[in-house]
RNA sequence: GGUCCCGUAGCUCAGCUGGAUAGAGCGGCAGCCUUCUAAGCUGUAGGUCAUUGGUUCGAAUCCAAUCGGGAUCACCA
């Protein structure tokens, strides 16, 4: 915010000198580096052809200005080369921080009106959630509660894939070797349960394969006419076609895996809206194919399937809609997208997918583009990278898949021996320890996956685990603590006339905490929480170090004692809230 | 082959809408608990920002080429 302030002050201030008027682009403002005297520099060099002028002069005459017109803001200035050092009242900052140290909706901005839709998650039902969906409900949950917090009104949906030869593949290996077993019967989580009977597939098709090349049959060929194989296409017809016995099997073991599938998203913290199945939405989309060709968007071959040319946009011809007239991928991905606009007329959309889908939903963006369908413009896509592991990817047929449920439990159970070796809470009762147990595991692992740039692969390393030390969740968690551990002993409330002279660390503090409500502008703007994530570890930072050397509750003065209260305070309840929107709980004790 | 993404300390990552001597964490080394929670703090070592060229007052940041890694270009989803 002072940011902004500085930039329209320093317009205003030329204005007036130079009889200039300029826009924010043409100069920059930065954070004072450390090594310099002052809080904010202007850049001066990008502004002294335009004013003809030479920087140490123009430096002196902005500064001037600045430091006479707006002393409540500025109370001096140094010229370094072509940089303006400007210093910060500190009246302004403790104004800002009394304004603000009890305000719950610090940051946050007023509603604005719009809709927008966030769609995350999209599992399948044939085997359980893994890492690489971790990071996917983590970001998709988080960017929905930054943009609530930047006055959107946000809907998050889910598009459950629930059918095609996968899942068909459990079921025909269910029906080959399960005997009627069922979760209940094995005590298994229904997710894990189907997701057993996938891999059984694989096994099972894997064998016949090798049996048929062994007789003498090449290895593609083989792969095509495994009898299983042609089993499960077998039954995806018979499924298209609502043969009784098989939709009700299949939604017997969708149903396993929906119960397991709750199990996990109530723990990790996920509540859609509205969730879509694929089942529901795979033949949608035909009637906006006919609309492409009305328009001449599309075309048709002579064999009848439909088309876009898209090579004036650098992509290829694709393919909308089959010779048989049924439905590809992105024709159904054009009909949900127009489902979802008719059900809640959001004014965006946000599809978190990723990036080895960025040429995918580039194409659907496109699509619509060219349709001129009225919520074209508003599709984004929050592409992520693959989560790795230090081995390489992860791959289910070599058994090195992270699973979504273990690792959680893993989590905590190292959150549970790591507070018991502390041995900070014995006060706790067993309901309280387990939160704080679920609390600091399911933290450490939200923050790893959110602290990193959205769009890069990350590598997750199962042997060094999660830290719980550093750039971590349970630090920043263990800093709110803290503050709160203070605060129960002594609140802020007192009057606050003469708070002194700011020392060094109260003033960075106060910096920061000033930026608070641009981050989140930025996390929202940049559809990136790692923003947020990086920002919230900063502050955590800055506060212990303060905390180190300065004593609240016992402070020099009592002026100085109310400061630093109030400080603590707005921390805390920047870390409380900032954590709230990445997903991540914060204990008052740990 | 076309398109897109990535390459920064031993490891994991910030910084990238161009600004001053490139920053954190982990790991290493050396310190700090009779005072508000040591899941913390302080100090220290560690870099040819993949390479080369260009743009300019200034490049990790922008452009081009090259080298490395990855994704994608299905009448699969």
């Amino acid at each position: 915010m002072l940011n902004t302030i500085i930039r329209e002050k320093a317009i205003i201030a030329l204005n007036k000198i130079y009889g200039i008027t300029l826009s924010d682009k043409d100069f920059q403002v930065n954070p004072t580096k450390p090594e310099f005297e002052g809080d904010y520099t202007i850049v001066l060099f990008s502004l002294i052809k335009t004013l003809k002028t030479n920087p140490e002069h123009l430096g002196n005459v902005l500064g001037e200005e600045l430091v006479k017109e707006f002393p409540d803001l500025f109370v001096s200035y140094n010229i370094i080369k072509g940089f303006l050092n400007l210093t910060i009242n500190p009246a302004y900052l403790i104004r800002v921080l009394n304004a603000h140290y009890q305000d719950p909706c610090l940051g946050k901005a007023p509603m604005n009106g719009q809709k927008i839709m966030v769609e995350y998650s999209s599992p399948n039902t044939n085997k359980p959630l893994h890492l690489g969906h971790l990071r996917n409900n983590f970001l998709g949950r988080s960017i929905a509660e930054i943009l609530k917090a930047n006055g959107y009104d946000v809907v998050k949906t889910c598009i459950v894939n629930d059918r095609g030869i996968h899942i068909c593949k459990s079921m025909i290996a269910w029906l080959r070797y399960a005997n009627g077993a069922t979760p209940e019967s094995t005590t298994m989580k229904g997710d894990h349960f189907v997701g057993a009977y996938y891999v059984k597939f694989n096994d099972a098709f894997k064998t016949e394969v090798e049996q048929l090349t062994a007789g003498g049959m090449d290895k593609a060929k083989a792969e095509k006419e495994a009898p299983i194989m042609l089993e499960a296409q077998q039954m995806l017809l018979d499924w298209e076609n609502g043969v009784p016995e098989i939709i009700s099997l299949w939604k017997k073991m969708n149903s396993w895996v929906y119960s397991g599938f709750d199990v996990t998203y109530k723990r990790i913290g996920s509540d859609f809206v509205k969730t879509y199945y694929e089942s529901e939405t795979y033949l949608l989309g035909k009637e906006t194919v006919q609309l492409g060709l009305d328009k001449n968007v599309f075309y048709k071959k002579d064999d009848g399937s439909v088309w876009i040319d898209l090579t004036p946009d650098g992509l290829d011809e694709k393919l909308v809609l089959r010779k048989d007239g049924t439905s590809v991928y992105i024709t159904q991905d054009i009909g949900l997208a127009q489902r979802k606009y008719d059900e809640f007329g959001m004014d965006q959309s946000i599809y978190v997918v990723g990036d080895e889908q960025n040429y995918h939903m580039k194409v659907l963006q496109l699509i619509c583009q060219k349709l001129a369908l009225p919520y074209a413009a508003g599709i984004h896509h929050l592409s992520y990278g693959m989560v790795e592991l230090p081995t390489g990817k992860m791959k289910s047929r070599e058994g090195t898949v992270v699973d979504a449920d273990d690792l959680v439990d893993e989590m905590i159970a190292i959150a549970k021996e790591h507070t018991q070796n502390l041995g900070k809470v014995k006060d706790f009762d067993e309901t309280e320890l387990v939160q704080l147990y679920e609390m600091i595991g399911l933290g450490a692992l939200k923050y790893f996956l959110l602290r990193v740039d959205p769009k890069k692969k990350m590598i997750f390393n199962p042997e060094e685990s999660i830290d719980f030390h550093g750039s971590t969740g349970p630090f920043i968690q263990y800093t709110h603590a803290r503050i709160k551990s203070i605060l129960r002993k002594a609140s802020a409330g007192q009057s606050l006339s003469d708070y002194g002279i700011l020392e060094k660390q109260e003033k960075d503090l106060l910096l920061l905490v000033e930026t608070y409500d641009q981050v989140i502008k930025q996390a929202a703007d940049a559809l990136d929480p790692s923003t947020l994530a990086n920002y919230l570890f900063q502050l955590a930072q800055n506060f212990n170090s303060f905390y180190a050397a300065f004593s609240i509750v016992n402070a020099e003065t009592i002026e100085k004692r109310e400061l630093r209260l109030r400080l603590a305070s707005i921390v805390a309840t920047i870390l409380d809230s900032g954590m709230k929107m990445l997903g991540i709980q914060v204990p008052e004790k740990m």
